[in-house]
DNA sequence: CCGCCACATTGATCTAGATCAATGCCGCAC
DNA sequence: GTGCGGCATTGATCTAGATCAATGTGGCGG
């Protein structure tokens, strides 16, 4: 059993893309199985050691990814340090369709990643001959937009509880698609990402997080939490 | 001369598409002539008043919408009436288009608006038939995605004056599409949609647009700013 | 088994921006 | 011209969360 929530089920790359476990939530459901050998052409699957990068901000976007397992951190930083983790990439993930030269962010594994990579170029050409994979595309795009739209409420007008509460239902929803449905949820990223992921600091997540252990809320664990009163945090979160 | 900002060149409907001013700037500069002529079949010209509502929050979408000119507020309220604005669409823009049942956020006309208004489903069918306007839409929607990171960092990481710094030089560029590039920025919006807009107050707006009319960087005049020195405002929003 | 290092927790204090409270400034109806 | 109602500004005070500063803790190399 894998001690890492945003490991998917699919830990070593399948031999085809037909076989892959990430397919029916990924932006290649949308191919038959005859695309799909065609897009296994393009492919390459690569493997990411913990803490390097898939993107780089500022920097020429070369390859597409689609993540098959494992946890990416997106983040962008200010020239003066100050950092915003943007979001956290799992298994069935589509990175760096942004149609900019260069990357907006930097895009890094938390723990080990794998990832389906695609030449940028190779991979656009081929979207001008598969409209449904454009579709899909599109409806992926407009979902991370709703998700942004969503983290722009929390970062704006919630206080600290709501933003922690908000994010342990949210990671929970998210992991859904592979099971992990158990009271458990684990959380591979640092309270420091936690933190950058919120707006806030790295001693206000800690405090909360005591917070809602000692109003037995929730139970820390090594690497994650487990829900006590799931229905309260998801209260605390909905307000 | 008009007095708004975000109204844009063509007040009144256009009597076919082949002739609105925004099409160079819109999804359906997609499409060629002909087509236009097809989406001109399905497009119906509407007029909002002041303050009415596009789209409602939670509820069913209907249509969709090709801003043509004025400016429209996309908020999203909390049950506790907290609010945050997450957008300004001004002509060019494409609202609605979430794949989702209802809407995420409530679009309201700030002043006088024109758009082109599709029945969704009609759209959705039209665009089966359209992968180039499919490609666009995914173009506008990555667009407005990297603009909601954008604007995470900015509610996340950045102070109440690197804010309004940011909100100011902003909005001068997306005007900039319309040739409005003078010193004068027009602001339609009240200094509550400014502040819901930035995560702050509407108190915090006004000190902050005070101390920078003291230290000369803009003065405030009617339904706007005008920029005395655009470089430091500009230095101050890159940080 | 020890010592180190990175991360996490906890406590004391500070502050940017919120909140509370007038006051000012139109534009418009009568 | 007067009064009213909706914004905007300004001032005084408060506070959630930041900052500064130890102190804990657990994994890992030797």
């Amino acid at each position: 059993m894998s001690a890492d929530c945003c490991e998917a089920t699919c830990q070593s790359h399948p031999a085809r893309c037909k076989d892959c476990a990430v397919r029916p939530f990924s932006v290649c459901a949308a191919l038959s199985d005859d695309e799909l050998g065609e897009l296994q052409a393009l492919s390459e699957p690569t493997s990411f050691a913990p803490k390097s990068a898939l993107l780089l901000q500022d920097e020429p976007v070369q390859n597409v990814f689609n993540i098959t397992s494992g946890c990416v951190r997106l983040s962008k930083i200010l020239s003066d340090g100050r950092r915003q983790v943007i979001g956290f990439a799992i298994a069935g993930d589509f990175l760096g369709l942004s149609f900019q030269e260069r990357s907006n962010f930097t895009a890094e594994a938390i723990g080990p990643v794998t990832a389906c990579r695609f030449r940028k170029k190779a991979f656009l050409n081929y979207l001008d001959a598969k409209p449904d994979l454009v579709r899909r595309l599109l409806e992926f795009s407009a979902n991370e937009l709703r998700l942004a739209q969503e983290q722009l409420v929390l970062l704006g007008r919630r206080t600290a509880e709501e933003r922690v509460a908000s994010f342990l239902t949210m990671r929970r929803a998210r992991n859904s698609r592979f099971g992990q449905q158990g009271a458990t949820l684990q959380l591979p990223m640092s309270r420091l990402d936690i933190a950058d992921y919120l707006g806030l600091t790295i001693e206000t997540v800690s405090r909360t997080f005591t917070k809602m252990v000692r109003e037995k809320l929730i139970i820390i664990v090594p690497d994650g939490i487990r829900f006590v009163d799931l229905a309260h945090v998801g209260q605390i979160a909905a307000e």
